[in-house]
RNA sequence: GCUGGUGUGGCUCAGUGGUAGAGCAGCGCAUUCGUAAUGCGCAGGCCGCCGGUUCAAAUCCGGCCACCAGCUCCA
């Protein structure tokens, strides 16, 4: 007999080698259909694994992160088995489970079509309708081998081979399909119910432009066909909160043919813009910020010695003028830092805090651009603070400070990375360890959560970014600090500390919005273009109910004008519904329906977008709402 | 840059070799209306660009450009 130690911490026994799919229907009926996978004193394995000692387990069904990876991971061997069977031949690479589904990369003769996906779809539900079981099967380094060698299966053997020598090797075979994988899955590929191929892309082997490029085929899957509606129909919701879309149809911005990743700001997004923009200064300004401006283009050899011609390139724009070279910036760093050179610093004026809304041109990979996200010029919210070397934690974790404090004021939440020294580099291994555990340093002082990405630093330093999500749950990297220890070098960066001699400042580079661009495509997602009040290109529109309310209305306007409120008048000849469906669509936060009666009294009948119709009030005291609203940014 | 897809009035889309269409938006006229579409009428297109095939090309072929998804890269 073994003791079986349940989630809850009860305590039950089983003749010794019950499966865990055993102890789960003796739990309940109901656990027993749902599991999907289990945990078998810490370790996820199949449920068909045995159980032979006294052990502790628990089950995940597929509202666990861990049931739902199982179910796409094992939904991509079906894909595999499907595109083996009807294009023979077809090599396989990797097949993961990702956020909302799974993918599989194929090498393969022909060249797979969007049709063919609903080909390949129809024969996975055959698949899965067979009901095969998921059978593990470990294996001998040298046999596994032979064996996808002989299957000429030479992703698998080159995978095998990169394994650690004392790995163990497993494999996963159902029906006549068998593929290399650690496991685990779910019992048997009746399991998997209701499947998509929502795409096809091209992705590299590894990762790495070096190599092929093999057929990725996108699917997701789920336990019940709604499940998968619901998936497909919140996809299709959030497409239309796309700030590409809403760009264009709330006339904040676009982009033409005419200039490919370089955008155009409409007087909306100006407004917009401008209010960021306001804000960000305000901010700045009461955190010890100096703001500066510096050139566009400058001279070659700033760029060569700042290691941006070595390292940065490939990247930028070149210009001459009077015959000699000169660059578009792609980054602000030695700019400002010309300017700190200009004078002499003390150690007392240590740190200095220099900050640059500063326009950058990066040439970025045509098929990189974004909309707002990855354009090819973007202003940053740059800053550069120059400090003794005793200030550097204190000044991050400042910096971290008023990353999460401008957050906040969105209602953003976001993810922390920590990027380490990437290939090409510049500066000692001693340098930049130095520098990243200063990060690391303020990062677990500050208790944050983060993620490390190793190799991901700048060429200069290593970084911490903060991402945030955009409405498909991609994520873009926004703020980053950067700590510089190669600038002040190369520049022969000095201040003049207390013994009277010239010291080495340390700089960093720093960005909160990260670019004006890409926030405002983050920020129009996030509220679906309905933006809070403060930022609402119009904040509230007047809408007289005939023409002999236009009087009235213009009256309304002019007192909300004068009170800086941003307001519009629709003074067309047209019905008051035609009207304030016009506004809502523009997402205006208030409508004003002026009729007789609000003319009579002063008074303003107030729409808000989302709360509807919440009825009249007095003029001024409409205006004292709004302004409260905008003071206090409220979202 | 790479792989696949797409490109037709301002927007959403129909049109697969034989004289370019619809809805919405725009403009005009009528309607003066109380919380998400009033009616009638009128305009508007080098069918992304260049070349080829054909008596004839939005439609077939080639090249280029842009966009979309993904890879790579990144604020």
């Amino acid at each position: 007999m073994v003791k079986v130690t349940l989630k809850d911490g009860s305590v039950r026994e089983y003749s010794e080698g019950v499966t865990l799919a055993e102890v789960a229907s003796s739990i309940s009926g109901r656990l027993g259909k749902e599991a999907l996978v289990g945990r078998l004193d810490g370790k996820l394995v199949d449920l068909t694994t045995p159980i032979k000692k006294d052990a502790a387990v628990e089950f995940y069904t597929f509202d666990s992160e861990e049931g739902r990876q199982t179910f796409r991971h094992s939904t991509s061997h079906v894909l595999a088995q499907a595109v083996q069977k009807l294009f023979p031949g077809t090599k396989l690479a990797i097949g993961p489970a990702i956020a909302d589904g799974f993918y599989y990369d194929f090498d393969a003769s022909e060249k797979f079509t969007p049709e063919m996906l609903g080909k390949i779809e129809a024969e996975m539900e055959a698949i899965i309708k067979a009901d095969l079981p998921f059978e593990r099967m470990d294996m001998e380094r040298e046999s596994s081998l032979e064996f996808f060698d002989r299957a000429g299966e030479s992703y698998k053997v080159e995978l095998i081979n990169d394994l650690p020598v004392d790995a163990a090797i497993s494999c996963y075979r159902q029906g006549d399909f068998t593929d290399l994988c650690a496991g685990p899955h779910v019992p048997s590929t009746g399991r998997l119910k209701s499947v998509k191929l929502t795409s096809l892309a091209g992705a590299y082997w590894r990762g790495s432009e070096k190599n092929k490029m093999l057929q990725r085929v996108y699917g997701t899957s789920f336990p019940k066909k709604s499940l998968l509606e619901e998936h497909l129909t919140r996809i299709e919701e959030a497409k239309k909160r796309d700030h590409r879309r809403l760009g264009a149809e709330l006339e904040l911005f676009t982009i033409q043919e005419e200039g490919p990743g370089f955008p155009f700001f409409h007087p909306k997004g100006m407004v917009l813009r401008n209010e960021l923009e306001k804000f960000w200064k305000e901010v700045h300004r009461k955190r010890g910020y100096h703001e500066i401006r510096t050139p566009i283009i400058l001279n070659r050899a700033l760029w060569e010695r700042s290691g941006h011609w070595d390292h940065y390139r490939d990247n930028m724009y070149f210009t001459k003028i009077d015959e000699l070279d000169y660059a578009v910036k792609p980054m602000n760093c030695p700019g400002g830092i010309l300017v700190y050179k200009s004078r002499l610093h003390s150690y007392r004026d240590l740190p200095i805090r220099m900050a640059e809304l500063g326009l950058v041109h990066r040439h970025e990979l045509s098929g990189a651009l974004h909309g707002l996200m990855r354009v090819r010029c973007f202003t940053q919210d740059d800053a550069h603070i120059y400090m003794l070397p005793g200030q550097i934690k204190e000044e991050i974790m400042g910096v971290i400070d008023l990353v999460d404090y401008i957050y906040k004021v969105f209602g953003f939440k976001y993810k922390v990375e920590l990027s380490t020294k990437p290939e090409k580099a510049m500066g000692s291994d001693e340098i930049w360890e130095m520098a990243t555990s200063a990060l690391e340093d303020a990062l677990n002082t500050m208790g944050m959560e983060y993620k490390v990405n190793e190799g991901d630093g700048a060429f200069y330093g290593p970084k911490i970014d903060f991402h945030l999500e955009d409405c498909l749950g991609r994520t873009w990297q926004c703020g980053t600090i950067q700590l510089d220890l190669q600038m002040p070098e190369l520049f022969e960066l000095t201040y003049v500390g207390e013994d009277g001699q010239k010291h080495r400042p340390v700089m960093i580079h720093r960005t909160v919005f990260g670019s004006m661009e890409r926030f405002i495509g983050i920020l129009t997602e996030h509220f679906a273009g309905a933006f809070p009040v403060w930022l609402a290109p119009v904040q509230a529109r007047v809408l007289p109910i005939t023409g002999r309310h236009v009087e009235y209305a213009q009256k309304v306007m002019d007192r909300l004008d004068a009170e800086d409120i941003r307001v519009e008048l629709d003074d067309r000849n047209e019905k008051v519904n035609y009207k304030i469906r016009e506004a809502q669509g523009q997402k205006i936060p208030y409508m004003l329906v002026l009729g007789d009666r609000e003319a009579e009294n002063g008074a303003v009948a107030v729409r808000h977008r989302s709360a509807g119709d919440i009825g009249s009030m007095g003029l001024e005291e409409f205006i004292a709402r709004i302004k409260d609203e905008i003071k206090t940014r409220k979202i």
